[in-house]
DNA sequence: GTCAATTATTGACGCTGCGTCAGAAAAGTC
DNA sequence: GACTTTTCTGACGCAGCGTCAATAATTGAC
């Protein structure tokens, strides 16, 4: 038992490092770039051992996605965590999205694969729920915030926008805006030289648009924003302790 | 010279027709489903004819984004004529992305394969060029109307947001919200039931908050949404027809 | 109308990479 | 130490990319 268990972590402990194997591939080269071959003899086993652990390459990739999304979805806990208003606490997973992208970029280009049809659909249905899970929690965390200041009076939803709602703009313009600094070919030649800039004041506008108390003056949504991104380094660097 | 003109028209047509095959096999299985061998046998061709008219498969799929780039930059130029005061007109831009995805889902999908690094990299300096011309011409559509409100003073840009910065914020909320319906795999089980119309009144808030004259309750804009809705599809549907 | 030069087409070929599976090796059991 | 069970192996079949030498068609000079 003891004996069987100790086999059992190695397995365990073995796909893991395939993961620690393919994820630099991934990031520098690709799906293409990525192959079974060369992740067998980098790891030097033979390929059927590799197929032991995955049914195919596409659940490897996922498998490295599900190891982003969870990263974020733990900053997001600890970062709703944070003391203050339920305003405060809205602009610190904005924070949270933004220091994720900047300081695990890796990671936010891994998570992106989920979004790939083609690697969906070969991915089993237990990592599928997994995904989903994380997902749904990551929603819970804010939508809770939203719910937070409905409660304390500080919110009104607009007739028609459920709380869920209001989270997908936030959503959607912190992830539109992040893929497009990711994959645009050169926005400032477009004239945009600070997105990531340009991005905070359309949050403040659209929290003030939504008259969510205490409204806040660019300068001052700045300076928060300054004070929350310092908060959430240690709250990083416990994360990444942990392992 | 009338000869060998009727040749070289013929040889356009057929890069034409390589592009009508390869189209729905790309949207239905993807670019893995796209095969040359598979796209020449379809065409009753060897497969180094293919590779006359297109240095790889990367090209194909490039060729049919750009087509894809092109008709919505169209629409956008049928958009941005539209009557009324800049805000009526900056609607209407955020109207067409509405009725581009919806309408042409096939071309918002194709349209996506601009963002693959893969598919990027292989592709030839002038196609990217052509892309990059196609960004640019949208976005000055849509900055020229926020410069128009702004000499009109019906708008005033908050520091350091740049035109260019501000349609950003449009662009990445729109997009952002696009491609999450497309690919996330259930919004409904996370409470967004409609997300299409919550991206409408986060605009609506968005241009509320700031403060771009005149000032709209959710009711009136969705109004005029629906309004606008209606005046592209005549629209839409001449373009169609100049092919 | 002929024919050499040019241009276009073909498909077999080399190569890479996925996923399989029968057999070899190692570990576990009594 | 003889057996069963588990794990590992790498050659194999197959598919798909991109090439290129050989072949066919077209052209235009005379």
């Amino acid at each position: 038992m003891v004996e069987l268990s100790r086999k059992q972590r190695e397995l365990e402990q073995r796909t893991n490092e395939i993961l620690r194997v393919a994820r630099p591939i991934l990031i520098s080269e690709g799906f293409q770039g990525l192959s079974m071959d060369r992740v067998a003899s980098q790891m030097e086993y033979a390929k059927g051992t590799i197929y032991n652990h995955f049914p195919n390459k596409e659940e490897i990739v996922l498998a490295l996605a599900v190891e982003s999304m969870e990263l974020r979805r733990k900053l997001f806990e600890r970062a709703s965590g944070i003391g203050g208003t339920a305003r405060i606490r809205m602009m610190g997973l904005g924070a949270a999205c933004e220091f994720f992208t900047h300081h695990c970029t890796d990671d936010f280009v891994l998570e992106q694969w989920v979004r790939n049809q083609g690697i969906w659909d070969k991915s089993t249905e237990q990592r599928q729920n997994l995904i989903r899970q994380c997902e749904g929690r990551c929603m819970e965390l804010v939508s809770g915030i939203v719910r937070d200041a409905l409660m304390e009076h500080a919110l009104e939803l607009p007739d028609g926008l459920t709380a869920e709602e209001l989270v997908f703009g936030f959503w959607a313009i912190n992830y539109g805006s992040q893929i497009l600094t990711h994959t645009s070919p050169s926005l400032p030649a477009l004239g945009i030289n600070n997105p990531a800039n340009a991005i905070r004041i359309h949050c403040c506008t659209l929290l003030n648009g939504f008259r969510w108390q205490p409204l806040m003056d660019y300068a001052t949504y700045s300076n928060e924003m300054a004070v929350l991104m310092e908060t959430l380094t240690p709250m990083f660097w416990s994360i990444k302790n942990e392992q």
